[in-house]
DNA sequence: ATCCTATACATAGAGGTACTAGGTATTGAA
DNA sequence: TTCAATACCTAGTACCTCTATGTATAGGAT
């Protein structure tokens, strides 16, 4: 990453899927959300979520279909597949592993319990 | 990614600076210690973590020294420096954010309050 | 009428990252 | 002497991230 937004990335297919587990949405209505459930901290625009809905749908974990909005603008509809499913719940499992991990560095603190450097 | 492992290599860089923020290591006990810290699930390799110790380095949020550990083994130290706490703090807030926005996706399992389509 | 904003999709391309594979060398145990 | 663990490293492919930019429509404001 150029600049400090890496995690907000890294965390997008997770986020995107999570979204989509809940029902289906098209893309602009996903940034919308994503800043909804960020209390407008996460801003993402669409450069950044387009690739990943198609890279995710090349992948078989979203399917998309055109639909039309009442107001007449056409939409793409993306719903996840039980193959999305599937990959949600392995991220799910994986982002808990690491956020006990990381609880645990910054909890700890630890308090050099070994006075000499612990690579002595 | 070509496999599935991008979450762990995107906290990678958090996991790490909180890690020294505990205390200084040498690269080797630090993927020692993500094991540790995760039941053996994170199972870190050189390969990954020393190009990353050196962009951190580069960065300014590491610094590295010579070593010798009691065996006799060179081992090149590192420690966060006052700009790698900063990105520790700025990361620690980023999680924070998306953690939550990913709870309120997973939990919600919005009960489809609107009848129709979302984006009707 | 005209302009602006929000909606709604999309791609190109620079620059960066992730990970595998491979390499060097030492220590100590079997 | 052979093997595993310790301990460092880089090359290079494949891939991702994000900015910039483009297209087009609807609706409100001026």
């Amino acid at each position: 990453m150029h600049n400090g937004k890496c995690l907000v990335a890294a965390s997008a297919t997770t986020l995107v899927l999570g979204i989509l587990g809940d029902g289906d949405l098209h893309g602009y209505a996903i940034i919308k959300r994503v800043g909804e459930l960020s209390d407008g901290d996460l801003r993402w625009n669409e450069g950044m979520l387009y690739p990943l809905l198609h890279r995710l749908e090349r992948l078989g974990y979203l399917q998309a279909s055109w639909g039309l909005s009442k107001a007449g603008r056409r939409r793409k509809q993306y719903s996840i597949t039980e193959e999305g499913r599937g990959a949600l719940a392995q991220r799910q499992k994986q982002w808990a592993i690491v956020a006990d991990a990381l609880r645990q560095a910054w909890e700890t603190s630890r308090p050099t319990t070994e006075t000499k450097p612990g690579w002595a």
